[in-house]
RNA sequence: GCUCUGGUAGCUCAGGGGUAGAGCGCUUCCUUGGUAAGGAAGAGGUCCCGGGUUCAAAUCCCGGCCAGAGCUCCA
């Protein structure tokens, strides 16, 4: 009876009746041979499997095809065993490590004696397309903890790993065709269905992730479903490149670093500082709306001061050693908070008071390895745009309102969007758990009142307090870290940070330690990025370039080129080579505008208007208008 | 910090045991230009640093420094 068929439920809500012990090809074929044939795995339940694997009575049944999202890691995570087979025939010696698929694709840990070529790559590559061809099966089998130490007698490292599972726990291998490894799953059918993928890059990687432990060499690849969105990826790696901030920093002359200053220190050429200038005169003009105070501290402080804030007890790997004088000694300033809690607590506080919102752009050094720096990414000074806002604990939700107002406003401004995160208490959290976890209900009530979509980073808060974080989204559709508006319950109890109450009590404050665009460094670093180097016209630091067609004309653009300055436009005049050399270099340069004065528009007080990457489409306008035009695009802030 | 790769003119790079190369940039001269490179001449080098091998090292070997890609770590 009921036992020779069960019912599975499908996703549009309905059940099919199919013979007990199916699978989920069975039951994508019992559908449609279409699907059957389109079917690369399953979501059986919420979890992805083989669609080999049998499924139970009453559970639901999603196939998979290339048309789901969730299906391409487990291409991936079979691309990743395709190149694990290809390296075991061309290196059979190589020890196999991890492989799993990540964001953008998958790699392989391998350990070996001699380390992959590029050439290596591309062998391995070939490789790869025949074990395609071969169409081998990925064939599950479960097996004992015994069957595995035997299984992989001669491979450490999986070893290793199947003796951390507990004895009771599943343990699977895969097989396809020659190669054997130990592994959750799933896979696609076979691997024939690794159709479209590249090998990118080798590097170092250690095992386990721990600097302790050896080096594996890991290989990087991706992998799609189609021809077509595997050249799309490989194209934004290309754009990704050619918009290297690094690259770009250079060719249009913003900064340099040099071995003579020493790595990390950015230098900030005329172009690189009149963009920093504009996006910090913004920024102070917008805070100084939004009802923060500018403060300002020295780069340096004595010892002790890090020594309240225990800067000097949890972060001193980061931070300069000491200056020392008569028995002083004194370090460089890794974070600008406890100069501003000096300043604070510089005087006695009413409730009357809060909020105080003190804001600074505070030059910062951090000790950072070198293997870390990169360009203005990662520096070991930099000027932070930060500011410490402090709260009664009524104030919380009211001001993380007027947080998230600003950050969308700010945002908006350079044209990124963004992402929000919120992070919750960590297991080594201080104090009284139950003021924590207030504070995130407050933290999540206000993000809900505002009808702000967020993820919940569970436990990823820090031991002292909760915070929201933004997740900046670039030209690019690169995710960046982004403004942070983290809660502070210990600085107050370290400070000794009170107000006193109506109730004529102290109490402590609740600091609300906040950056908007993060480090100068990093900020304009990623805003060449985004960007491409082709700044908006208020943030270009050159904005218009005047042409005269030869030195005749000189005189006429001249007085265009002041007539621009008058109105608070950043012009020049260029007079030198060719017209069309001048043309190609004020392209290179990225200028927004082109203005070209020859005998027709100097004899009609006019000019002809070339806007950046527009060609030969230009306007002829009054010089009055063009200047009005130009003012208006930096007035506005204008996105182009 | 670790692994790999690299370091030659201001920049991008070729070369490679026996006189140091190209393009761009720079300087000067000619050209006075109508929309993405007009022409010519010239200057410019500790071939990263130190040691070794060699009759001879920019080139091969060893060590160091610096940079890049990752790992780890983070604004």
């Amino acid at each position: 009876m009921a036992d020779e068929s069960i019912q599975v439920r499908l996703p549009d809500g309905s059940a099919i009746e199919t013979p007990r012990g199916s699978s989920a090809a069975d039951i994508a074929a019992g559908i449609g041979p279409g699907l059957a044939r389109a079917a690369l795995a399953a979501v059986v339940d919420d979890e992805v499997v083989d669609l080999a694997r049998p499924v139970s009575p009453g559970a639901e049944v999603r196939i998979l095809t290339s048309r789901d999202d969730d299906a391409l890691p487990v291409l991936r995570h079979s691309a990743a065993h395709v190149l694990a087979t290809a390296v075991r025939e061309l290196r059979p010696g190589a020890g196999i490590g991890f492989g799993p698929s990540i964001e953008d694709g998958f790699y392989y840990d391998f350990e070996v004696d001699e380390p992959f070529t590029p050439e290596d790559l591309e062998a391995f590559e070939v490789r790869m397309r025949e074990v395609v061809a071969a169409d081998f099966p990925f064939e599950r089998r479960r097996i004992s903890k015994e069957e595995g130490r035997e299984l992989f007698a001669d491979d450490p490292l999986k070893l290793e790993r199947l003796e951390e599972m507990a004895d009771d726990e599943v343990i699977t291998v895969y097989e396809d065709g020659p190669f054997l490894d130990l592994c959750r799953g799933p896979h696609v059918p076979s691997t024939g269905g690794v159709k479209h993928f590249k090998l990118l890059s080798t590097a170092g990687a250690y095992w386990r992730g721990d600097e302790n432990r050896q080096m594996l060499q890991r290989i990087y690849g991706t992998a799609f479903f189609s021809r077509k969105a595997l050249d799309e990826h490989l194209e934004r790696l290309a754009e990704a490149r050619r918009r290297d901030h690094r690259v770009l920093g250079r060719e249009l002359d913003l900064f340099s670093i040099q071995e003579e200053v020493g790595s990390g220190f950015i230098l900030w050429h005329p172009n690189g500082g009149l963009v920093r200038h504009t996006v910090e005169e913004f920024l102070k003009t917008t805070l100084l709306e939004h009802g923060y105070e500018l403060v300002y501290s020295p780069h340096v402080a004595r010892e002790e001061l890090y020594r309240i804030s225990g800067h000097l007890e949890v972060f001193s790997e980061d931070m300069f050693p000491p200056m020392a004088d008569e028995g002083n000694r004194f370090r460089m300033k890794p974070m600008n908070c406890p100069h501003h809690f000096m300043i604070y607590r510089s005087r006695s506080r009413s409730y009357r008071d809060l909020p105080l919102r003190y804001a600074e752009l505070g030059t910062c050094y951090r000790y950072e390895r070198t293997g870390t720096l990169h360009g203005m990414l990662r520096v070991r000074s930099f000027t932070q745009d930060d500011a410490h806002i402090f709260v009664r604990e009524d104030q919380i939700s009211d001001e993380y309102h007027r947080l998230l107002g600003l950050v969308a406003y700010l945002l908006d401004v350079f044209g990124y969007q963004f992402e929000v995160a919120l992070s919750t208490r960590p297991e080594k959290a201080i104090g009284d758990p139950a003021v924590y976890d207030a504070a995130v209900r407050t933290l999540a009530a206000v993000l809900e009142e505002r009808g702000q979509d967020y993820e919940v980073d569970e436990g990823g808060g820090a031991f002292y307090g909760p915070k929201v974080d933004i997740l900046l989204v670039d030209a690019l559709g690169r995710k960046w870290q982004g403004p942070t508006f983290q809660l502070d319950f210990l600085m107050p109890e370290r400070f000794g940070l009170d107000y006193v109450g109506s109730d004529n009590q102290r109490h402590n404050v609740v600091v609300i330690h906040r950056t908007m665009l993060g480090s100068m460094e990093r900020f304009i670093g990623g805003l060449v990025e985004h960007y491409a180097g082709a700044f908006p016209v208020w943030l270009a630091p050159e904005q218009v370039r005047v042409l005269p067609v030869s030195e005749v004309w000189s005189e006429s653009a001249r007085e265009l080129v002041d007539l621009l300055r008058a109105k608070g436009a950043r012009a020049q005049l260029d007079d030198q080579d060719t017209l069309g050399y001048r043309i190609r270099e004020a392209e290179v340069k990225k200028v927004p505008y082109m203005g070209v004065v020859g005998k027709r528009e100097a004899e009609a007080g006019t000019v002809a208007v070339r806007r950046r990457g527009a060609g030969r489409k230009q306007v002829v306008m009054e010089r009055e208008a063009f200047a009005g035009q130009v003012a208006e695009d930096i007035r506005s802030r204008a996105r182009w």
